[in-house]
DNA sequence: TTACCTCGAGCTCA
DNA sequence: CTCGAGGTAA
């Protein structure tokens, strides 16, 4: 073969565009050379020179650049802001197991569904702690990457993880289907991460806490020129789409596929036979975990045939295929410095333990929530106390156990005050109760700010600009007692206040006006009645399409909407029989004053899109049961609670019980919850998850 | 719950 | 330059 000097001056008179495509595929070869192969044919500066020449090319004549050119990785503008897209197939989390037994049951659970009694062969594979992503392929080029987000609508994040280098902007060969989608994870390898921090370091500048938050950090930056600098990578573990192709019927083998393809897959990837081999990959990985090069939280399996996938099926969120073993929290002691007692929105006081700030999984931890004094109680810490903590779920702190050998001499169990510490007013704990409650309602300063903080929030009255200690300042200086309040202060009155200057404060008031205009649900909402979130303030609004109607309602009138039980109906009831709340209401009403006004509801459709189904549901979903019949039965279908002949649909949750055996005996429509969305999607707007 | 990024705007000092 | 607010991710 011709070198690349003869090449170049053969071709570039007569055809440049053609020499531009020559020299990609070079750069692409030793892209795959260096990144995935460890094992390059020519020295970084010889491939610098390729990458120099294709610039100079693409230069001079710009109508050969392709969006797959290796220039096009850096040097892209930044983004004005990341824009969300939607996944064509919904990106699921995994089903977790952390004890042997528990993978045990999983094993136990695919073998018994697939009614086979030998064993089944797994595909084992790290899991990479980073950030999950999925890229798309069309026509084996790279069109788009998006980020995990809810796992139906992620962020456009395409132009920061083109700049991956050894992610291939085109898919080599030529077999692949018109469209692929890869998901995978990116992560910063414990060695780029030292890099960066030593840089940071040296130029006197902020550290990053972890790999895997500096990697999430990399991903999110509008200028993808930062991202490229970071070196981030990326390696496969799945694909997005269903492709059926031999290649496609087992795990492992659409693995090898996608490395033959260039991209990077997750490394150690590998079967093994049932439970027992999950077992031991597990013990083995784990012996491995400090070795490797990048950070893993465990395992996950994946039944390797894909065949069998269809006939497990995905539940909820997570499919029935796989499950993710995560290695065993890091436990670490430090010294409980003070209990805390907050004040909730309702009054509930929750003790919050205050730590001797220390490293757990990568982040400082500093607090504990104990949930309620029960718990509190039953875990008998006190001030002093060395207790071992953990970030139970991989986020939230918890007190795991004390070490009684270590309290201090003296160390008084902790007394649930008497008192509200916000506002003085008596504290009651019911008999039975598990959680203690300040009495002083609305007249407590620090419920009042937990009101106005909920009435403010963006799923309530969306007020952009006030935030935390904006209010704070407010209900300390008694300039707002309840929301009606916010309304009546004017610009003056909010540039008074401290970090306030005019500019902002006509915003605010602005945020204000504009919240005025809002919507029967968001209303109902926004007033913060304990036990109405935001679907049952949507079933609220359906129903009586009307304030005065609800406000009016008995309880067994509430008892007759969808998703509303007897603690719910009683819960509503006595938040409008009490006359401060009325007032409060008609404040926010009245035309002279706060004026907050919402258009009357359309009436439902006359014939509601799923009128005449029946449903039953079962296992455990995303939402409430009553939440989920509320909006099937907004939209017309019946919700009963068995299965029979008559039985439209059956929908399945995560763990389903004899309901599912039952509906497949008699040929009843099984859904998962994704594909329950999907036809509430289509059935129309009957009652949206959001009141909105 | 913590970490990180982005934006707007206030604060501080030249 | 620094802070608060808002968003996202695990």
């Amino acid at each position: 073969m011709d070198t690349p000097h003869d090449d170049l001056a053969i071709t570039q008179l007569s055809d440049p565009c053609a020499r531009a495509a020559e020299l990609r595929r070079l750069i692409a070869h030793h892209d795959l050379r260096y990144h995935q192969l460890d094992d390059p044919e020519i020295s970084d500066a010889e491939y610098d020179r390729l990458l120099r020449e294709l610039q100079a090319l693409e230069a001079a004549y710009p109508a050969c650049i392709t969006p797959d050119s290796p220039t096009q990785r850096v040097g892209a503008a930044p983004l004005v802001a990341f824009t969300t897209m939607t996944h064509r197939m919904p990106m699921l989390s995994l089903a977790n197991a952390f004890s042997d037994d528990e993978l045990r049951e999983f094993d136990r659970r695919v073998r018994a569904a697939l009614g086979d009694d030998t064993e089944w062969i797994y595909a084992a594979e790290p899991k990479l702690d980073g950030l999950a992503l999925s890229l798309r392929y069309e026509h084996g080029v790279l069109v788009e990457a998006a980020t995990r987000g809810d796992g139906h609508r992620g962020e456009d994040v395409t132009a920061q993880v083109r700049t991956i280098r050894g992610l291939p902007l085109r898919l080599r060969g030529d077999d692949w289907p018109p469209v692929v989608e890869v998901r995978g994870e990116v992560l910063l390898s414990r060695a780029r991460f030292a890099a960066l921090n030593a840089a940071a370091r040296a130029r006197g500048e902020k550290e990053f806490a972890n790999p895997r938050n500096a990697a999430a950090g990399s991903v999110r930056q509008l200028d993808p020129r930062i991202t490229a600098a970071r070196g981030l990578s990326f390696f496969g573990h799945g694909l997005g789409t269903v492709t059926d192709a031999p290649w496609n019927a087992s795990h492992l083998a659409s693995l090898r596929q996608l490395a033959a393809w260039g991209l990077p897959v997750v490394p150690e990837a590998r079967a093994v036979l049932g439970a027992a081999g999950c077992l031991a990959y597990y013990r083995a990985l784990l012996a491995r975990r400090a070795a490797l090069p990048y950070e893993i939280d465990g395992a996950v399996f994946k039944i390797d045939d894909r065949a069998a996938w269809a006939r497990l099926g995905t539940l909820s969120r997570a499919p029935h295929w796989a499950i993710a073993f995560k290695f065993p929290a890091e436990e670490v002691l430090t010294v409980v410095e003070a209990i805390d007692f907050q004040v909730g929105r309702t009054g509930a006081i929750t003790p919050v333990a205050r730590l001797r700030p220390v490293r757990v999984g990568g982040v400082n931890v500093a607090n504990a929530t104990l949930h309620n004094f029960a718990e509190l109680e039953r875990k008998d810490v006190r001030v002093g106390d060395t207790v071992a903590v953990r970030r139970a779920g991989d986020v939230i702190p918890e007190i795991v156990r004390r070490l009684p050998e270590r309290r201090p001499d003296g160390a008084a169990a902790v007394v649930l005050p008497d008192h509200c510490p916000a506002c003085g007013a008596a504290i009651a704990r019911a008999p039975g109760e598990v959680v203690a409650r300040c009495s002083g309602g609305l007249y407590c300063p620090a419920q009042r700010k937990e009101a106005l903080k909920h009435f403010a929030s963006r799923h309530a009255l969306d007020i952009r600009g006030l935030g935390e200690r904006l209010i704070e300042q407010l209900v300390d200086r008694d300039l707002v007692r309840d929301p009606a309040d916010l309304y009546a202060l004017t610009v003056a009155d909010y540039a008074a206040l401290e970090r306030m200057g005019a500019r902002s404060a006509a915003n605010l008031v602005a945020a204000l006006a504009r919240s005025r205009s809002t919507t029967l649900a968001r209303f109902i909402y926004a007033l913060g009645i304990r036990e109405v979130g935001a679907a049952t303030a949507q079933a609220l609004a359906a129903h009586w399409r009307d304030l005065e109607a609800l406000m009016a309602a008995s309880v067994p009138e509430l008892l007759a909407v969808p998703g509303v039980g007897p603690t719910v109906a009683e819960q509503v009831r006595g938040f409008f029989d009490q006359p401060h709340n009325r007032e409060v209401i008609a404040k926010l009403r009245d035309p002279a004053g706060a004026h907050l006004h919402w258009p009357a509801p359309e009436p439902p459709d006359a014939a509601p899109a799923l009128a005449g189904k029946t449903f039953v549901l079962t296992g455990t979903l995303s939402a409430p049961r009553a939440t989920i019949a509320a909006r099937l039965l907004a939209r017309g279908a019946k919700v009963t609670s068995a299965v029979s002949a008559q039985t439209d649909y059956l929908v399945a949750g995560e763990r389903p019980g004899s309901k599912y055996e039952r509906a497949r005996a008699l040929g009843v429509t099984v859904l998962s919850e994704d594909e329950l969305a999907t036809l509430l999607e289509v059935a129309g707007d009957g009652a949206p998850a959001r009141p909105d």
